[in-house]
DNA sequence: CGTTAGACTGACATGTCAGTCTATTTCTGA
DNA sequence: TCAGAAATAGACTGACATGTCAGTCTAACG
């Protein structure tokens, strides 16, 4: 643990509250006023520390973001790597605990920052274009090997990427949360075989 | 075509413009002077056809859920019925084509009316949960013929659902539509069968 | 104990924008 | 042709939230 400065601290303080804020009240019905009242704090201590609302709320997004693209690994072949399906499956599993351990993350990442405006949209655009072209290359990577079979990799990585947020978004509905394993099993399961059951003559 | 009054036709005119710009600026970001400069109207024009910015935004979406519901038909099973799959496709086709045709839409209801308030997220919840719904129990009823392999068809249909907005985002995103029958192809051959390539032992 | 630096305070200035109000123009029907 | 209704115009207002700033408090240090 870093020692921290009293500086340091208050601001990550108010960075937290600022997180729940944003979370439950959204972007633009929450106000300084209401982050100032979570974090027992005057007006000015909020600027003293952030220059801006939405500054606060850049820094958030963005620690979000890193910490997701810091999860993701990308899925080695060779000799010495494990199978892929089993990185695929630590890669899911360290990302969706990340998000799914903090019920604010989620609703930060798929309502509050969605079309907030058109830095964030390009912002977040660009995030999501950057897994989509690692699963994009897992999937031609697979195709080469035959595990794959042959689509327009694009558009299936659009597919994959769609049905995880929407299970994360479903799952984040629920009172209280399922475990992580049976999730990353139900996205595996349909991403990998869709729903239809295996006919018997392939 | 229904003979319109003036009435109607301003209030009709006002409400594409306002369409236009909520999808282009989002909706913080749109001011009442966007949307009457759009429709080359004054301000008091606007107060006169609808009572708030608000308003005019809910009327927009609620006719857009309701165009995108229309277009969904309960799949049907019996002697009588199409292959289920062939009418799973034109539910498919029938909300694409609507969807895809006017890039606003798209821009609507995946970006803007997301994360807007707390209003407007139930609205969206309700309509959500009512399409999962009927994804959920055409899947259960799957089941039971023995064409779906057995899963949490709630969370199945949620993986669909969210595939399906995936590929819509991201064919939105190309500058230019490609055609409505890949698409559909795409997103069948990705929910029916995954990503794997079928192996030869089922 | 005086001084300094840095954290903190909260009243206030400022700009923005949705919504109002009243005058004016354009329809409509008699 | 004219009266009254409907539709349109655009200047105005008031609320509201953001961001500022002059000043206070505290702790450390010489």
């Amino acid at each position: 643990m870093v020692a921290r400065s009293a500086k340091e601290s208050r601001r990550a303080q108010l960075l937290q509250c600022a997180k729940a804020v944003f979370a439950e009240r959204g972007y633009h019905a929450a106000g300084i006023a209401d982050i100032i009242a979570a974090a027992g704090v005057a007006r000015g201590t909020f600027y003293f520390h952030f220059e801006s609302k939405r500054q606060i709320f850049d820094e958030i997004l963005d620690n979000l973001l890193a910490d997701i693209d810091r999860r993701i690994a990308v899925i080695e072949v060779g000799a010495a790597a494990a199978p892929p399906l089993e990185q695929l499956r630590a890669n899911l599993e360290r990302v969706l605990s990340l998000i799914l351990e903090d019920r604010h993350l989620v609703e930060i990442l798929l309502f509050q920052a969605v079309g907030l405006d058109h830095d964030c949209q390009r912002k977040l655009d660009r995030f999501y274009q950057s897994v989509l072209g690692q699963i994009e290359s897992a999937l031609r990577m697979g195709m080469m090997m035959g595990m794959v079979r042959v689509c327009d990799p694009r558009v299936a990585a659009a597919a994959i990427l769609g049905a995880i947020q929407g299970i994360v978004a479903e799952t984040a509905r629920q009172e209280q949360g399922r475990e992580l394993d049976g999730i990353v099993d139900q996205i595996l399961a349909f991403g990998l075989h869709g729903v239809l059951r295996p006919s018997p003559h392939g």
